[in-house]
RNA sequence: GGAGCGUUCGUCUAGUGGUUAGGACACUGCCCUCUCACGGCGGUAGCAGGGGUUCAACUCCCCUACGCUCUACCA
């Protein structure tokens, strides 16, 4: 028996944005693909037509796009498997309900849902157990099939065995077991025709050859039932690998009004998707030496089930965001142009009115020291003159003296013939040297006059990528407000 | 209420009976340095608790506590 090549998918409901958790068990099924050499499929479980959203699946699609997770089968792509709708495959569903209707694994319901709910509540005040009562199952199969072809509504449930246990083998887990009794009779055909979740799952996985189920850990108490649907079919269950859940800084789940929640949150905070997949990756799985900046290529080739973990973890920003300053540091500036660009024209710069070499500079000398990609928006000095001064530094650098200081800067800048970073440095050191002064007397107010800000990049540097005219004009408006008293 | 899953520094993790419990982020001291960042060298800080098993438990078993999930004609 040869082993069969892997088959993964990522099955979103499009009912809202992709949260991490979503990225996070997409890139885990990528990246098993990947590294074994198999497919990696998107099927879209749109069976629930109450919060069905169409602009989801749009965004959806957009946001794995952007993470760079590209699928072998699915929308867009197609595939020997299509439709990859589950709203598109209803005849599949309920052939396969059929089936276990005629082989007497499932049996129609007619109990409405206000009867169910009052059976809930019941169960609750009495602290009972919850779970359908079975009452259409002992139906006379007779009765039922003439209501059925009298057109009355019903769903389909699944029998579940009263007694015994389902046992599964979870791969990060080993084996789960659950008591047959806790198992109600489970739904598998709405009112509306559709399938639930559970039987289009299981449909679905067994006709597009899925070989690994990688899915979220509240999937659990889900796979004896889906184990049980499997069996009425005939089918070989595949493998199940329940991924732990990731959670908010201060435990609890992650969400918008904590701050991010969505793969699109985050990108809008100026994260580069390839830290967002490293540092996805690295919740909940390690390659087990130490390494933690990992490129796509090589995560996919560390990548292995068997180190997953069962442990939720708590999603650290702090840590994306030193795994994002890594990545700007090894990528050149040419990579951040068009990253960029978009940003600094929102900010009101007129960025396709500069040449793109002076662009490039102003990133190059910026993209060491910035974290994020909004970073980049808190440097517009380097295209238009200052409307104010860090008032920290304000105060300690334009201070007694200062106005009369800048004013020698200035004749020293004026004096400096072959304009660059190296002639400016000359000249300041000089001047430094013939005034009893340290160069930091000198640098730090011309810093904050040419850029009215107390850090960023090497003052030198920072003046010959601005030009002679406009560090001398900045620097003359410093004096004048200086003067003015601001 | 029931069922299931989980528990190593604040956080992410390495660790599979014998380790000074290792790394990273964060925090912090020093160095580098024109600032900021980067980088280098240090520091603080952890096996949830209790029972076993064993010559020896972070590692194996049981119990408790705590957390999370499910308990829909939602996924």
């Amino acid at each position: 028996m040869t082993t069969p090549r892997v088959r993964v998918r990522f099955a979103p409901s499009p009912t809202g944005y992709l949260h991490v958790g979503g990225a996070r068990t997409a890139i885990f099924n990528w990246l098993f693909a990947r590294r074994m050499g198999g497919d990696f499929l998107l099927r879209v479980e749109d069976t629930d037509q109450a919060r069905y959203d169409a602009n989801a699946l749009v965004e959806l699609i957009a946001d794995l796009k952007w993470l760079g997770l590209d699928w072998d089968e699915g929308p867009e792509k197609g595939g020997p498997h299509e439709p990859y709708f589950q709203s598109q495959r209803l005849p599949l569903y309920q052939a396969a309900a059929r089936r276990m209707l005629d082989d007497g694994h499932a049996y129609p319901c007619f109990c409405t849902s206000e009867r169910l709910e009052e059976l809930r509540e019941q169960q609750k005040v009495n602290n009972l157990p919850a779970g359908y009562d079975r009452r259409c199952r002992n139906l006379p199969a007779d009765v039922a099939a003439q209501r059925v072809a009298d057109g009355e509504k019903h769903v389909v449930r699944l029998k579940a065995p009263f007694h015994g246990e389902t046992v599964f083998t979870d791969l990060i887990r080993g084996p789960i077991s659950y008591q047959n009794r806790v198992l109600d009779d489970m739904v598998l055909l709405k009112g509306d025709g559709f399938p639930t979740y559970h039987l289009a799952n299981v449909v679905d996985d067994h006709d597009m050859l899925i070989t690994h189920v990688l899915r979220g850990d509240e999937w659990i108490p889900s796979t004896p039932r889906h184990i049980l649907i499997y069996k009425a079919l005939g089918y070989e269950p595949p493998v199940f690998c329940h991924l732990p859940v990731i959670l908010a800084e201060g435990g609890g789940k992650l969400s918008k009004r904590k701050g991010a929640a969505s793969v699109g949150d985050y990108r809008e905070l100026g994260y580069l998707p390839e830290a967002m997949v490293n540092f996805l990756s690295l919740l909940g799985w390690s390659p087990g030496e130490d390494l933690e900046f990992m490129e796509r290529d090589v995560l996919v080739e560390k990548f292995t089930l068997e180190r997953i973990h069962p442990k939720s973890a708590v999603f650290d920003e702090k840590k994306l965001e030193w795994l994002n300053g890594q990545y700007f540091l090894r990528r050149d500036a040419a990579f951040f142009l068009p990253l960029v660009k978009p940003l600094w024209a929102k900010a009101g710069i007129e960025v396709d009115a500069l040449p793109e070499a002076y662009l490039l500079h102003c990133i190059a000398l910026l993209k060491d020291r910035s974290k994020r990609l909004t970073d980049f928006t808190d440097s517009l000095y380097f295209f238009r003159d200052p409307d104010s001064y860090e008032e920290k530094a304000r105060q300690k650098q334009f201070g007694e003296g200062s106005a009369p200081l800048l004013e020698s800067l200035i004749s020293v800048i004026e004096g400096v013939a072959d304009y660059s970073a190296a002639s400016i440095e000359t000249a300041y050191k000089a001047f430094a040297e013939s005034n009893a002064r340290k160069v930091g007397e000198l640098i730090h107010p011309t810093r904050l006059a040419i850029s009215g800000m107390p850090y960023g990049p090497g003052l030198y540097e920072l003046m010959d990528a601005l030009g002679k005219d406009t560090v001398l004009r900045r620097m003359k408006i410093a004096v004048e407000k200086i003067s003015a008293g601001f």
